[in-house]
DNA sequence: GCCGGCTTACGACGCCAGTCGTAGACTCGG
DNA sequence: CCGAGTCTACGACTGGCGTCGTAAGCCGGC
């Protein structure tokens, strides 16, 4: 598996996030979705897009007048690494204490989320057992 | 509660924990804590605590020659802003998806974590789930 | 009281992401 | 084929953090 830097903050992931959504868009779409709600200006996200490109997590292709872009990697590959870096950095001082941490915040953003964390959580330990 | 920033990245960090569990130490001790293991000069150090006392996480007072410093903010408290903000970016654009990925990662980096996940889950259910 | 040495203060640089502005490149319609 | 308009390329600035180096400050010992 490639090596690729990993989005850093959030601007970068949003646009990689609608990407994966649209599975295919021009500046000009990205801007539409994540520009103007946040009234960013057009090339404000083109540069985005064209940092996600340097770092090879988007290709593109000319498609008329503009460039068609589209993901390069699976969105699980970048999420997985995504949440194993946030996890790292969380738990890198303080495993313990970070868990009641991270289990409090989960309850906090998106309580529905507890019981999906829980099944997660339970069908791992089963496969893990498991035969 | 007083806002503060929190510390964004790594060896902010780690001054802040070490300083957590001297309870009170001096940019020298600190030094030797972390950064001659990491090969770090001692101004570097130096200069994050510095950093640290002007976001006002942290505090002094002289003591002979040089300052004892020494946290302003509850570990717990900052503990969980970080675990907040992390989760926060994690599940921003997935919610579902992350959770998966979160779950994944735990288990990669510490097997041991995910007991420790359950029962944490499983205790704020029950807590929530109410007498 | 004075000086040496340890401390701190602070400025500087690299790097990255966010955010724009501008100028040059290219496409498409007439 | 040419002009208008869109798109991209790129440079610039800001702010935060990591990392040093240097200069200035202060304390304690002699």
């Amino acid at each position: 598996m490639k090596s690729f830097r990993l989005p850093a903050d959030d601007l970068e992931y949003a646009v990689l996030t609608a990407l994966w959504e649209f599975g295919t868009a021009s500046v000009r779409e990205l801007h539409e979705r994540l520009g103007v709600p946040q009234g960013l200006v057009y090339t404000t996200i083109a540069k985005v897009v064209d940092r996600l490109r340097e770092k090879g997590l988007i290709q593109r292709q000319r498609k008329g007048a503009a460039f068609q872009y589209r993901p390069r990697v699976a969105r699980e590959t970048v999420e997985r690494a995504r949440a194993r870096n946030a996890l790292t950095r969380l738990l890198g001082a303080t495993p313990r204490t970070a868990a009641a941490a991270l289990v409090e915040a989960v309850e906090d953003l998106d309580p529905e989320l507890l019981a999906e964390l829980e099944q997660a959580v339970a069908a791992r330990r089963r496969a893990k057992n498991g035969t």
